[in-house]
DNA sequence: AATGGGACCTGCGCGC
DNA sequence: TGCGCGCAGGTCCCAT
């Protein structure tokens, strides 16, 4: 699942490869994805069109175009950017100046594309959360204070922090050895003190290591982000526990399968 | 405010 | 072997 790590590689990705580059033409193989405008003026509207910036808000991806618009781009789970791509295999593909394409994949159809006037008019974007790195001690603890969920259901919850999804939560809270259903106003000082700063540290490292290959994501080059291989409970039901042994359990909250270590973590 | 559910989607692994 | 089923999860939306 991209999540902020991968969405960070691949935005870094992006930067080195299509920064400057005019768009000539918009292929669409399938129109489900794009949002807004409408298909033919969705690429009408790009055609002939030079990206002149790559940013990321949370989990979502933004083209900064010399039209004075902008393409936001939101993988969700099975998005892919693959650049060079065939146009072939891609839900949307863009063929740029040096006749290459860059291709959006999205296997499951649930990806968005939205070419907008503002992007900071999104809805996405206005109920958005801190960004993680931004986020001081002071201000972690004073956002958990009143907060009634379970800390890992507000992990998730991108109006409180953006970026993080279920691979990241689970591992962030067994950095942090606290609970995933633990109440958030619960934590104590120091469990506040340890979550901010595994946050920081799980992200940073995952980034480092090009984001984590479960399900389809990869790189904009098709290679696999090498993190997984750091996690430590994500999907690893039933196995032992890289500190204890102790097996890590699985079970479903909020609908998400969450992964623990029942002693490493309280 | 929080929680639980369904909806959107398709590919995969599982059991029979 | 082949088929049907449940599951995977980011986000939105609705009901309670």
């Amino acid at each position: 699942m991209p999540e902020l790590p991968e969405v960070e590689t691949i935005r870094r990705e992006l930067e080195e490869v299509i920064l400057n580059k005019t768009i000539t033409e918009v292929k669409i193989n399938n129109s489900k994805v794009i949002k807004e405008p409408k298909p033919k003026d969705f690429a009408k509207s790009l055609t002939g069109v030079r990206i002149r910036g790559v940013s990321r808000k949370g989990k979502l991806l933004i083209l900064d175009l010399s039209s004075g618009k902008f393409l936001a781009i939101h993988l969700r789970m099975t998005g892919q950017l693959i650049y060079p791509g065939d146009a072939l295999a891609s839900r949307v593909s863009f063929r740029l100046s040096n006749k290459k394409w860059l291709d959006f994949n999205n296997s499951r159809l649930l990806g968005e594309l939205r070419l907008v006037d503002d992007w900071k008019e999104l809805k996405f974007i206005k109920q958005l959360g801190v960004e993680p790195f931004n986020l001081s001690p002071v201000r972690f603890k004073d956002m958990l204070a009143s907060r009634k969920s379970k800390i890992k259901t507000l992990l998730l919850d991108q109006k409180f922090i953006s970026g993080i999804g279920n691979i990241y939560a689970a591992e962030v809270l067994f950095h942090a050895r606290i609970h995933p259903e633990r109440l958030a106003r619960s934590l104590s000082s120091q469990e506040q003190k340890a979550l901010l700063s595994a946050i920081k540290m799980v992200l940073k490292k995952a980034i480092r290591y090009k984001g984590s290959s479960v399900d389809d994501y990869v790189q904009v080059s098709g290679d696999v982000g090498e993190y997984s291989r750091y996690h430590q409970v994500y999907s690893r039901a039933k196995k032992p526990c890289f500190v204890c042994k102790t097996p890590i359990q699985r079970f479903s909250l909020g609908g998400r399968g969450t992964y623990f270590c029942p002693k490493c973590q309280k």
